[in-house]
DNA sequence: TTGACAAATGTCAGATCTGACATAATGTGG
DNA sequence: CCACATTATGTCAGATCTGACATTTGTCAA
């Protein structure tokens, strides 16, 4: 139990809130970078498959990452976006909050 | 087929320098975002200790995610930041090759 | 030196992620 | 309708990650 700004914002609820807004801004980063993944392999007219052959994975895979699919991490977003040739400074998407 | 790194397969010089320049990416990428956790709890002015917990994690954790150990995946490092207050428009840096 | 605190490192069981496969669903042009 | 291509979904063994703990190293003041 601790005191926050006014005094009586307690641990559990500000935790509570704290992760909820994380959790919030966690969603909308792994939204916004599957919608790039999807937007840049149709801007290079490929398939899921053909991309995932690039990828060395699977087109199961690259459509679970297209969908933000919940067992599909923001490591293998990014490393699969830096695999398809995207660079960290095409991520300036990231400052905006509407990707 | 060999390893390169933590693991990338590949088959062809395309292939490797393709890799090899995605990693680089996926790896500044990753010591940005550590940086940018320890200097957000330096100026916070809190310990490792009191972050592990404000993160409902350990400590070694936290020293893990400072230093970029390999056991960390992006995932942790942006959740930790998110739940550290840290907003995805704050991580403009991203676009930067500083950090 | 010692004590006390902060940070780093090693380990590991349990949790989560990943590639691959099969299969189903959704187009798309006859 | 039919084939065919593309995308989506379910499953699972093996790989990777995570929290927690113990231990070590570093720092600093007395």
């Amino acid at each position: 139990m601790k005191k926050i700004g006014k005094g009586w914002v307690e641990g559990e609820v500000e935790d509570f809130l704290n992760l909820s807004l994380a959790d919030v801004e966690y969603i909308e980063t792994r939204m916004a970078l599957s919608r790039l993944l999807r937007e840049e392999r149709r801007k290079k007219k490929m398939t899921q498959g053909e991309m995932a052959e690039k990828l060395h994975t699977s087109q199961s895979r690259v459509a679970k990452m297209e969908r933000c699919d919940p067992s599909v991490s923001v490591d293998l977003l990014l490393r699969s976006l830096f695999g398809f040739g995207i660079k960290r400074k095409d991520l300036g998407f990231l400052t905006t909050s509407r990707g």
